[in-house]
DNA sequence: AAGTCGTGGTC
DNA sequence: TGACCAAGACT
């Protein structure tokens, strides 16, 4: 390290021993993290706020607290637990991970990076923050704070992803020998408290004085990104299906892919033209029902593209083999659903299928 | 190497 | 209200 980088890094560290947050998955100073906490929360933590993630996690370790039980689960029973967090990937390869240690490395994590960088669902991210937390190695994770507050305390003015090489060894060229795990999670807790992405603290800031954005009073153009594309609007037609006995026709999506492995009302394909009805009714899963439009549509914007499902329902009395399974919405609670279908079944319960009314009782 | 992969909060 | 964005990984 330069001299520079010695000074940052200790005002850094000072900064976390005075503002350090409390988290679930975080040691308390001076004891060590444990890998499998840490590698829980780093994995739930992609992409996803500390807000989101806190119940998942305490929920998640609650029930395995331990990487042999978690190994021990089934992926559905993880896939349920994992239900609203989003990237489902990420359960299915944490499941995948917890297994393949168990069976091939005596249920313990590697300590070394590119060991952990070379298991299932951990990328240089989370191999180097698991490296640098529960192993206390001279790694440097680098996720979206850290990207935000090299990109200002240098002023890059290169655009995203070209600048993320050189944020990535300058990061590596301030973190200190000593407390890098500390060092990492002061890092992203300065770009998630004080170097916000909008109307950044800077007055609060320990790296103030250093900071070349903030000396050209531009904080907030860093870092540069690219223009963003637009979303395209895709459409499907769900199908609401009712069996006499209240139970309803859902199915499980394809193990890889957009929502992989969860379940789903039934639907068209999601595709950019509209649908006419007669052309999506020729894709429902049970034929010769008398399908009836439920008023409003689903509205849910993924990463990629921006998705309406219109929704019909029927009822049916003796069903099709194969269409899927039927499950009554008072048992919707043990079910992977992910949020664009808790959305059709809210949707679908707010308008009953008329034509006949429902028994009073 | 650019596209794919969720969701909820924020302004 | 819609666009941005969050402790990214995988192909």
């Amino acid at each position: 390290m330069t001299p520079d980088a010695t000074a940052l890094s200790a005002r850094l560290l000072a900064w976390y021993d005075r503002e350090r947050r409390e988290l679930p998955w975080r040691a308390p100073p001076g004891v060590a993290a444990d890998p499998y906490a840490v590698w829980i929360s780093e994995v739930m933590l992609q992409q996803t706020t500390v807000a989101a993630v806190t119940p998942y996690f305490q929920a998640f370790l609650a029930r395995w607290p331990r990487l042999q039980d978690l190994a021990a689960a089934d992926l559905d029973e993880v896939l349920h637990a994992w239900q609203g967090l989003g990237y489902y990937s990420r359960a299915r390869n944490l499941h995948a991970c917890a297994r393949l240690l168990v069976a091939e490395h005596e249920g313990r994590f590697p300590a070394a990076e590119d060991d952990l960088r070379a298991l299932p669902g951990i990328g240089a991210y989370t191999a180097a923050a698991i490296a640098a937390i529960a192993f206390g190695q001279q790694a440097a994770p680098v996720d979206g704070n850290v990207i935000r507050v090299i990109a200002r305390l240098y002023a890059l003015d290169e655009p995203l992803p070209r600048a993320r090489q050189r944020i990535e060894s300058l990061a590596k060229a301030l973190t200190p020998a000593r407390r890098p795990g500390d060092f990492a999670q002061a890092l992203m807790d300065l770009g998630a408290t004080v170097c916000a992405p909008r109307q950044p603290r800077c007055p609060a800031c320990p790296w103030h004085q250093a900071c070349a954005a903030r000396a050209q009073g531009q904080a907030e153009a860093f870092p540069v990104r690219p223009p963003a594309t637009i979303k395209p609007l895709r459409l499907g037609v769900a199908f609401w299906l009712v069996r006499s006995d209240g139970a309803v026709l859902l199915r499980r999506r394809p193990e890889r892919g957009l929502l992989g492995g969860m379940m789903e009302v039934p639907s068209t394909p999601w595709r950019t033209e509209p649908w006419p009805l007669a052309e999506a009714l020729a894709l429902a899963p049970v034929a010769g029902v008398s399908w009836q439009p439920l008023p409003g549509l689903v509205s849910h914007t993924f990463t990629h593209f921006t998705l309406e499902l219109a929704v019909v329902a029927a009822r049916v009395g003796v069903p099709a083999a194969d269409a899927g399974v039927w499950i009554r919405p008072r048992d919707f609670a043990a079910q992977a659903l992910p949020s664009v279908m808790k959305k059709v079944v809210r949707l679908a319960q707010a308008a009953p299928v008329t034509g006949r009314k429902r028994p009073a009782r």
